[in-house]
DNA sequence: CAATTGACTCGTACGGTGTACGATTGAATG
DNA sequence: CATTCAATCGTACACCGTACGAGTCAATTG
């Protein structure tokens, strides 16, 4: 009730169908479309994070005035779902190797979900907040198959997926906060001056410094579907 | 560089010591102080959500203009900050029991952790955008020191950490994420319609429907200490 | 052909936001 | 009393998302 969270598209009138037919710049630049605007959008936020996507500032990189994004969008809100989800899309794995072979698709699946995430850091922080959109909700439904290929049973696929799931989602998250928080070497520095007083066993391990998350993030990986396979 | 993301205090003039001498109400309220505008905060944020803090609401509840904020404050982001790093505040371990459980007491940690993002869901949704106030920073030594006593080497360490982290985080902000997002029941419906065809083994095992989010949590959190603690 | 429709674009305007700035208050200090 | 300084707050401004309605053109219809 706080959130207004709107899972399925809105049912405003327009757009229901069609597209380009009318309304193009002298220029005949394809004028505006969704996938413009959500790509577009996608460029925005990469370059500018969460806060930097502006509607006019979208708009200007369109070339069209402001307004012309809501016969396409309905808000604000509707375009970073729509950036979240189009982002999320998956080609499945590379052919290549058994067709049985779950534990390598499983694998290949989270680290290109991970690598998304970290290519595109807004995408981590904004998960949270929203709904599931269709390549969210697909990626599921990959893991659930390997798994179920796997052997793991119906009863316990709920415990697998959502471990497997909450692994990767945290493992991203903290990765790109880090990143961000490490961007101000000041406070680094200062943080690390209080970490031999009040935080000596982070400092002994070098926790916060020099964590290897690639490998960190495998290892995690690797106990944990040594354990859900093992049931 | 794209965000902000002031780890440390700024070096505003304000605030630097000294509270409550001057300037309270003719009715004798304690006045402003900072621990009044965090707690505030953290309320408005439990009744409304992040979207719901505004800085004159803010201003209105502690019966303030809002420009009396900013000499506490600074900005809202640091809001936000203050807020976050106030909840996470760890009382540690209850004393009954032996003192040498260490997996009792990681496991209360972060069944503790948890419980409070569950409480504050506002919190799940803020923490990957923000660095580690020393609240947080506190919960990473206590789990430190109790996988150490628990004879985790310190090259396994980062590993072991990490695991443990990524998964709470991952768990909770997908539960929080879940509880929002079914809200809306008449997204929930539509979203089934669809699910038989195209995710038919997360129909099958009804994933998104009847979770046992706190037994699932704990089930995989015992697969993971299993396998961290067996090195 | 002219008239109509409807997809699409966009300028203007409005209410709400965070906050810069300077005025104000009142206790503590000389 | 005069000065200082912590603290409060009203006003003003730039910027935000977006409601509203007018404008543009291709396709359709008579």
């Amino acid at each position: 009730m706080a959130a207004k969270g709107n899972g399925g598209q809105g049912k405003r009138p327009q757009r229901i169908e069609a597209a380009a037919q009318a309304g193009r710049k002298p220029g005949g630049e394809p004028s505006l479309s969704l996938e413009r605007i959500v790509a577009t959008a996608v460029e925005l936020l990469d370059a500018e994070g969460v806060e930097g996507l502006k509607m006019r500032r979208l708009a200007d990189r369109l070339g069209a005035g402001v307004m012309s994004l809501y016969w396409h969008v309905g808000n604000k809100e509707e375009v970073f779902d729509l950036a979240l989800d189009t982002v999320f899309a998956y080609r499945g794995p590379p052919p290549t190797g058994e067709p049985g072979d779950w534990r390598r698709d499983v694998v290949h699946m989270l680290e290109d979900w991970r690598a998304i995430m970290l290519r595109h850091p807004w995408s981590a922080s904004l998960l949270p907040r929203r709904a599931l959109g269709a390549n969210i909700l697909g990626r599921l439904e990959t893991m659930s198959e390997a798994l179920s290929r796997a052997g793991v049973a119906d009863a316990d696929m709920n415990v697998a997926i959502w471990s497997l799931w909450n692994y990767v989602l945290g493992a991203t998250v903290t990765r790109a906060s880090f990143a961000l928080s490490d961007a101000d070497q000041a406070a680094g520095q200062q943080r690390l001056s209080v970490l031999g007083e009040r935080y000596p066993t982070i400092e002994r391990t070098r926790l916060l410094l020099d964590s290897d998350w690639d490998g960190t993030f495998r290892k995690g990986l690797d106990v944990l579907l040594d354990g859900l396979s093992r049931g």
